[in-house]
DNA sequence: CATACGATTGACT
DNA sequence: GTCAATCGTATGA
């Protein structure tokens, strides 16, 4: 079942992702992500995301800065993006300060504008598989490495994100996904599942 | 320069 | 359940 509605809210300012990634990550659910495609709006709320930090050898910051990582290390509120296996665009919004190495990763998000556009480009796929995995947010709202390092922070920017001042509640925490490195932090979060 | 690999997905047995 | 796709990046010769 899909909520379709055209999201409104404050377009979500840079000292906001100054936090360190496990504490903004779960803060990120529930927020909207707003893309532009071909001059279309896409938009949908984001329901899980994983945080990565310096000292973690599961990020790609954890062996110093390189060309791929630099964003990383970079102020808070820019897209980090990445080519996952040579196929898929994974989306990642930067935390922490400026130097840091830190970054969210959206790995799941509920589509709820634009849903033709988004339908369109994930061509075959039932609703619920458009947006449920790291890879299908990067398609379904058309990001990829072109949009590394784009400022979040301004409603002018063709990704930004909203808060629709809707409140987090049930957050579920477990270990984060596809890793091989430092399996024992609870770094992934998800929305629990809104009852009716 | 050569080469191994990955914060994944979808198709297929 | 297994496995191929596909290429930017990191690493080592």
């Amino acid at each position: 079942m899909v909520f379709e509605g055209t999201p409104s809210g404050r377009v979500i300012e840079r000292g906001w992702f100054e936090s360190d990634a496990p504490d903004l990550a779960p803060e990120l659910l529930g927020k909207v992500l707003v893309s532009r495609i071909e001059g279309r709006r896409v938009a949908g709320r984001i329901i899980e995301v994983e945080a990565y930090t310096q000292d973690d050898p599961a990020s790609h910051t954890f062996a110093g800065p390189t060309a791929r990582n630099e964003v990383m290390f970079g102020p808070p509120g820019h897209l980090y993006v990445y080519l996952s296996y040579g196929i898929h665009h994974c989306v990642n919004v930067v935390a922490g300060r400026d130097g840091d190495g830190q970054a969210v990763l959206i790995r799941a998000v509920e589509p709820l504008e634009g849903l033709d556009c988004i339908r369109r480009r994930r061509s075959g796929r039932r609703d619920a598989e458009l947006a449920n995995g790291p890879g299908k947010v990067g398609a379904s709202f058309a990001i990829d490495l072109r949009h590394n390092a784009v400022d979040v922070c301004a409603q002018s920017s063709v990704v930004h994100l909203l808060d629709i001042g809707e409140p987090v509640d049930s957050v579920i925490t477990s270990a984060r996904v596809g890793i091989s490195k430092a399996i024992d932090v609870q770094w992934r979060f998800r929305l629990a599942q809104r009852t009716p």
